[in-house]
DNA sequence: TTAAACTTTCAGAAAATACTGAAACTTCAG
DNA sequence: CTGAAGTTTCAGTATTTTCTGAAAGTTTAA
């Protein structure tokens, strides 16, 4: 590994733990993610001084999130690991999975408590409180999955004409009208 | 505490550290977040059993990300603390100061390897992975600012009126060719 | 079948992180 | 000043998380 890999490699282990993963986990993702071709287990575990062991359960990790594909090489028994689709793929995915280990849970209790009656003038402001959250969240998940369900080019390209979002839907407003 | 409030508290705990903090920062947030009056040192540790000390740490740490907000009674010389802003503006500021420790550190280090030349294929395909992922960070980042540039009232009006941002693209399309 | 080549699992060790409580520090009224 | 009422710090402890490596499990070629 050149010094510039490894750099990249060392900086997803560090960041791992704030995307949702571990250190190592982390490092083994960054690692796929910049080399062409697939690589085994064993090549993994040495390429980052880790155990065999470590890198099974690296990989059960990174699969539970979508995040790595598996092939097979003819005439040969070992398994092949490689990311799985594009970057804009595995954004969407990683931000998928982390809604759902980190919003969703919170949004279904959030859920059942607003459902029974408050018992006190405390509960009250208790409630409203989590129902601003309540909505807010849901705002904020919609309009995630409005930006994951476009292309990074479309988006890309009005970024470039200067494009925000509140210019594009003052436009609306104002072609809603005339309509 | 009620029930319901302590779940709402201890739910925060579980979630704190997916949300960027510890167990008992989240707990003491979401106590702050659910409790109309501010609440001082002392009536946290009670509230959530936890040392004074580490109320201390917590609300230092919560102060870090301008989250919370220390208010004087007049007579009185403890602190007593609340949740800083809306929960529009905690929503944003929590986005904000993940983005400054997730994603910046990302980008720069992205930035200073993508200066030099490749010193041969291998780096040239990494590089050409990390600029893929330098520009999606980017695109997103740029995205999510103008998301939070608006206000949720509007989000919400335009989220109930069935309008999603390729909608809203497509028209701005059709606008601009018709102008 | 068998055994070689590989993968997974998991108990215990190591490392990282969080928490406590007592001491040090700060502020202010008298 | 002094000391009472408060806050912060931090060394040591407890807890949680991660990692290792050996044993158990799986697959396949012959």
């Amino acid at each position: 590994m050149t010094a510039k890999i490894e750099s990249f490699v060392m900086h997803c282990g560090e960041m791992g733990s704030r995307w949702g993963f571990n250190r190592t986990v982390g490092q083994m993702y960054g690692l796929l993610i910049i080399h062409e071709e697939a690589l085994s287990a064993v090549q993994i575990s040495e390429a980052l001084n880790i155990s065999r062991g470590n890198v099974s359960m690296g990989i059960k990790e990174l699969q539970s999130w979508r995040l790595v594909q598996v092939h097979h090489k003819p005439k040969d028994r070992k398994e092949y690991y490689s990311p799985a689709g594009s970057i804009w793929e595995m954004a969407t995915r990683v931000f998928e999975e982390r809604r759902k280990r980190e919003v969703d849970p919170t949004l279904s209790l959030l859920r059942d408590n607003l459902l029974d009656e408050p018992g006190n003038q405390q509960e009250q402001y208790a409630q409203d409180r989590m129902h601003e959250i309540h909505d807010l969240l849901e705002t904020i998940t919609h309009w995630a999955g409005e930006l994951q369900s476009m292309s990074p080019d479309k988006l890309n390209t009005l970024m470039k004409l200067g494009a925000g979002v509140s210019k594009v839907i003052d436009m609306k407003d104002k072609f809603m009208k005339n309509g």
